[in-house]
DNA sequence: CCGTACTACGTGAACGTTCACGAATCTCAA
DNA sequence: TTGAGATTCGTGAACGTTCACGTAGTACGG
């Protein structure tokens, strides 16, 4: 059945409900959320109203009066980049576990930063997860006091922070490449700035720290933006052995240009990204990345809602903000 | 008048806030919402007033009386199968254009069906997009009378239907096979099920009408277990010169399956992939793909829910069924 | 001094649902 | 016949916000 249209775009009530069958409000509540103190025969004709009527409950009504169901909001950056749909599936299970749903938006398209989508999500949810770069800040004022956690954020400027320890994995990157005889090393770095550039001085740090010369360039975090970059690099830089980028997608695109350029890898140069995004061991050859565990990611910024929610964690506080490492997994590129 | 605030685990309505500030509601609401009829002076009183007691307004009063802002469900199978978040991108953009938003839930981890996502859902979306499988009447029943845009669902069992031209596609791909010359070709299906393995179908007549002999197994739809179904294949068919996979990341192992083997892609085996995702573009080879416009179906679910809210279309007509076509790439692989 | 127009603020009502009751009606044994 | 208990159903209240008014106060021109 169509909708009732007597009132055409007025959506049908519970009232509406109740007048059709003939009985009072919380009959039809009864017969809809299967309660008892309802005979069977009323029930049933409740209910063939209420579809006749093309009736669906008001969540807002709802909500209302029994207690919001928690909802957190996801604020992505691109769900393009193989890497935020690995987190947010992460994000989605352990919300999904808790009984809590997932509100994603995606602010890769169109003009609008992250912000946008902070301010579309705001009214809409109890939380917020979300890369959110320099606009931490911003985010939680208009979050008000309801949790924020925000990742790769520099500074603790909202509620909950979780960071990654990327002189860690800068060094994890560089000790490998320097016990497998590398001389001469580039860091393929985003231009989005990112948190600051930290994952760049990270490995300028470890790099200097390993006595390897270091080259660093920049380019939009896509693969075909990297395969563009490194193509002026190798000319300008012949004795390039060993190339870091700032994240797999992008190492996707420097495996692509080496090979276009006739290098081989590992052989002439070996390759390492950044994530540890499913994708990696797809490429050819297979990725050596330094690799999150992703679902640990996911978990990790669910748990810390759970725990600002409920006032376990106090916001801003130490227990609020956690580190969570990379770990070197060695495949064939490096 | 005064309510008392002291209640910890309570949140702060308008009332604490107008109490606090010595205000009434109305001057709270006006305060929040950057009305005019309010001084400067106690505009900031009330805002920092709101902002101490950490006030945020409840998103159910305000739907309940200012009518719901239209959210949509986003039922997808798996995230991290890079085909749903390239889809599920264009869907959130297409919604967020219309000032709508998406509630996703993901329902590949775990033992749930679609059928659970649905439930979840169903109370709080006003709308829902999915690809549903064969649960899509079910699902459409959860729902009510509300819109459900079932993307490659067999029959017309909801409101509105989102549908491929397989017939077609595989058309594209063997013509393609028989003008390079292939002789005898394989379908990797997944064993999933999808529409009723349509797509094998689809192939299996396309073969035929093509005069080419055609072997089919089946995996489960990821790329692992892709490239171990096709070990064992390559030995009990030596003869075969192309493989067509279920969809790109099928595709991905099949080439990986392949390089290990020895056999050269495309010289010894062509291999076509389906749907298009952008990783397509960064294997080795690149992979040969029917492509989808995946911006133009996040596009026309949106749109044919739009429809749907407003009454232009029926559920169920016609109209509200549409098929989308692919679009043959050819790039390396094939 | 009056009336008019404007500013700043407050009060009843409504949104649609569920909760906590209370009021019928029916059953059945004493 | 009666009264207790179970079954079935209905009514006020509440959730937290905004809308449509209403009402003071203030400014100003006549």
């Amino acid at each position: 059945m169509t909708r009732s249209a007597d009132a055409p775009g007025r959506r049908a009530t519970i009232l509406d409900v109740a007048a059709a069958a003939g009985v009072s409000r919380q009959t039809v509540t009864r017969a809809m959320n299967d309660m008892p103190g309802i005979s069977a025969a009323t029930r049933e004709r409740v209910q063939k109203c209420a579809v006749e009527l093309g009736y669906s409950p008001s969540r807002f009504a709802k909500g209302l009066v029994q207690g919001a169901r928690t909802s957190v909001g996801l604020a992505i950056p691109d769900l393009t980049n193989p890497y935020f749909p690995a987190f947010a599936s992460s994000v989605v299970e352990a919300a999904t576990q808790r009984g809590w749903n997932v509100v994603v938006d995606d602010y890769g398209h169109g003009t609008g930063s992250g912000l946008d989508a902070v301010s579309r999500l705001a009214p809409q949810v109890d939380a917020l997860i979300g890369y959110l770069g320099e606009h931490a800040a911003e985010a939680q004022s208009l979050m008000g006091s309801r949790p924020v956690v925000g990742l790769d954020c520099p500074g603790g400027s909202s509620a909950g922070s979780i960071g990654f320890d990327y002189p860690y994995a800068a060094g994890l990157a560089l000790d490998h490449l320097a016990s497998t005889g590398r001389h001469k090393v580039a860091f393929l770095d985003s231009d989005q700035g990112g948190p600051a550039g930290s994952r760049g001085a990270a490995v300028a740090a470890a790099a200097a720290a390993a006595g390897i010369p270091l080259a660093r360039i920049h380019a939009s975090p896509s693969a075909t933006a990297a395969r563009d970059a490194i193509g002026g690099l190798l000319e300008k830089e012949p004795g390039l052995d060993a190339l870091l980028a700032f994240n797999d997608v992008m190492a996707a695109g420097v495996l692509k240009a080496l090979h276009s350029a006739g290098r081989s890898v590992p052989g002439d140069c070996a390759v390492i990204g950044m994530d540890g995004i499913p994708l990696g061991e797809l490429l050819t050859p297979e990725l050596t990345t330094l690799a999150l565990d992703l679902r640990a990611v996911g978990r990790a910024a669910v748990d810390l809602v759970e725990a600002l929610l409920s006032g376990a964690v106090e916001p801003g506080s130490p227990a609020a903000s956690l580190t969570l490492r990379h770990e070197l997994i060695v495949r064939q590129s490096a």
